[in-house]
DNA sequence: AGCATGTACTAACAGTGTTAGTATGTCAAG
DNA sequence: CTTGACATACTAACACTGTTAGTACATGCT
């Protein structure tokens, strides 16, 4: 985890692991089956990192808390996300995790069809949104002002103006990400809200 | 694009695209600047397919008929929005796609915050969407209720009883993901619009 | 006729995951 | 203290991957 963190998940080769651990590479095999192993291994740490201790809060509340959670785990590693979807979604752990989440929604009154649906939902903001993160910056700070001063300057004059505005805008001051995540899931939840009560 | 399709992604090596091609690997560097480029051309190729032409319609509709749209790529395509978040989103064409859309919500009174945040979020929720999608089942149709069925018997008795409801819910009748992606929409695109009147 | 261009080829390199076979250290039983 | 079992590390190799250098050939223009 550490060197997927720091060096990006491509850099988790069994050579460059085996050279953090000072080991050779063939040597790993004697504690992981092999690599798909090592990587559902990093799977499930990283979603272990997710909140679900969702007992006794309102419905909403445990829904914004696990989304929120969630936000702060893809934010912190962001190969997790890539990651899952390359790989089986079925394991006990996982299926722990779903069938608390719609354990929550259909005590709360959603049908089961209904509760499958708002799990899809959010899901689908939740593990899109740290994906729509532009790629890093090179020698910038992490508000990504840098960044979209770079890009505002790379726009051929004229030519994108709404795409400009946007750059301009924001090339004076830092996104909030965390904030732009929280409106959404609001809407969210929101129009969940709205569709339980037909 | 066929390749991709038809084997998956990670099939899709220049030795494999040779030998569909009738040529040698080495001889497709004779055409493209190596397998970057080769993949930069697919994800433009896929991307192409989502229908921006959204003159004249009313906001809501043309950011519905977008994101649709859009779906209906990466659902025919599942490799593309893998793709997309492994390189880089700033080329001309990305550029010309964002300037489009900016430029509709802006004209419909959203600031020009407000806009990128609207953009982000139902960004979020198209390209999150076709990923919440299951490992494909073996041998069973394309509706998902053999994989159901097969989730529902691998679930231990008892112990996880409301992801078996849902199993056993959708193990009967098929799962009509266009709609559910449709229902999330309409959640997101309401409450932008009353986000519109403050 | 000669030459330039485009495109295919073979061979090789460094890197990947993985396995077989071998050596080494540690620790418990006799 | 010796012996043996076990865990673990090693080297060497295999079949892949993307990529480059150097070469051959075929087409078509001057």
């Amino acid at each position: 985890m550490e060197l997927a963190d720091e060096a990006g998940i491509e850099s988790v080769t069994m050579r460059e692991l085996g050279r953090r651990l000072g080991v050779k590479a063939a040597s790993l095999y004697n504690h992981i089956a092999g690599k798909d192993d090592l990587l559902d291994g990093l799977m499930n740490l990283a979603l272990s990192g997710i909140d679900i201790a969702l007992d006794g809060l309102d419905w909403k509340d445990a829904m914004r808390r696990r989304a929120v959670s969630a936000r702060e785990v893809f934010a912190r590693h962001p190969w997790a996300a890539g990651l899952i979807d390359s790989r089986d979604r079925r394991g006990r752990e996982s299926l722990a995790y779903v069938d608390r989440v719609l354990g929550v929604l259909i005590r709360a009154g959603f049908s089961t069809a209904d509760a499958a649906n708002a799990f899809l939902v959010l899901d689908s903001y939740i593990y899109g949104f740290e994906r729509q993160r532009p790629a890093a910056p090179e020698g910038n700070g992490t508000d990504g002002t840098g960044e979209a001063r770079e890009i505002l300057a790379a726009i051929p004059e004229g030519e994108y103006p709404f795409a400009a505005r946007v750059a301009a805008e924001f090339s004076g001051k830092p996104f909030d990400r965390e904030a732009a995540f929280e409106f959404g899931l609001g809407l969210i939840l929101d129009g969940l809200e709205r569709s339980l009560g037909h």
